[in-house]
DNA sequence: AGGAACGGGTAATATAATAACGTCTCTCAC
DNA sequence: GTGAGAGACGTTATTATATTACCCGTTCCT
């Protein structure tokens, strides 16, 4: 087995998070995109760990350090540029977001979801995307966008109970 | 290419309600389980037809036809009956239910949604799931669920603009 | 008959997302 | 510079989805 992804070992997350802004910031430039201050603080606090976060976890830490309460729509406008650039993504089954590893090209992103430490592992194989698609067009569906959220223990939380 | 899918075709739709109430019978018979006259109703409506439909929609037509209102613990109680024992599937990206077609061995189908028409298609390719398991695999996360839904246009809708 | 387990009614609440409207501030053409 | 328009965000209210807690009646088992 190859080594384990970042996601489900320990690791200096603040690398991980300092280097998804910059890549941000370099993405929204390159494309005349306003990475507003609010955008890049979810971005940041998506960022704050690989478990996915949900809209009222960030809602709730934004309302904490902003002393007003903040909206759900001012979240959800942040969360809705994030996605529709590709910097994070969204997890259906959780109702919850998770920072893109591979923001720099469009895709969507398959997920294993450990369900001990919820940490979420973004995949990019082309075989599961391939076979779903092949499968699809087996009976003459035609694929637009896919899901693939998996839920499992990760490398890192299998060790003997 | 295979013949299209029923779901994604014409056909006389009593027939798989009929069909997948008198499998349910049969399934919940064998196994001790009690199907009571909530459940088959609900599955029935579940049933109504191939597209994924909402807690509040059946409960909404539970209301209408009994007169007083159903709440939604009911709705949501019959639902966990007949997913727990593979009668109907969750369809996450939808919050919605629809009919499981192979409720005779337990399974996690993945599902073909139709933006146009909408039907749900379910899948049991062991391709796809084989390609999810083994690319889990090879960074070290052990599969224990997977939800595939996957968007697109069915073979009834690709029909020339 | 007694009692545990189960099914289901009811009220309240939690969680997730959107709608509708107003205001401020950029930016750009002029 | 300045005004028009677009975009970003605040604010209030509402809708959609799901769960908790508590109660009561029936069934089933002994």
């Amino acid at each position: 087995m190859t080594q384990a992804p970042l996601a489900s070992r320990p690791h200096d997350h603040s690398h991980c998070v300092s280097h998804a802004l910059a890549e941000a910031e370099s993405i929204c430039t390159r494309q005349g995109l306003r990475l507003t201050t609010l955008r890049k603080r979810v971005l940041e606090l998506v960022w704050g760990s690989h478990k996915p976060l949900g809209a009222y976890d960030i809602l709730g830490v934004l309302s904490d350090e902003d002393g007003r309460r903040a909206a759900p729509p001012t979240v959800y406008r942040a969360l809705d540029f994030l996605l529709e650039n590709g910097l994070v993504h969204r997890i259906a089954s959780l109702n919850a977001f998770v920072g893109c590893s591979h923001p720099e090209h469009a895709h969507q992103g398959q997920f294993l979801i450990c369900r001990s430490c919820n940490a979420a592992i973004e995949l990019e194989q082309a075989t599961i995307s391939n076979a779903i698609i092949s499968s699809a067009a087996g009976v003459g569906f035609a694929v637009e966008s896919q899901t693939v959220e998996v839920v499992g223990l990760c490398a890192g939380c299998q060790e003997p109970a």
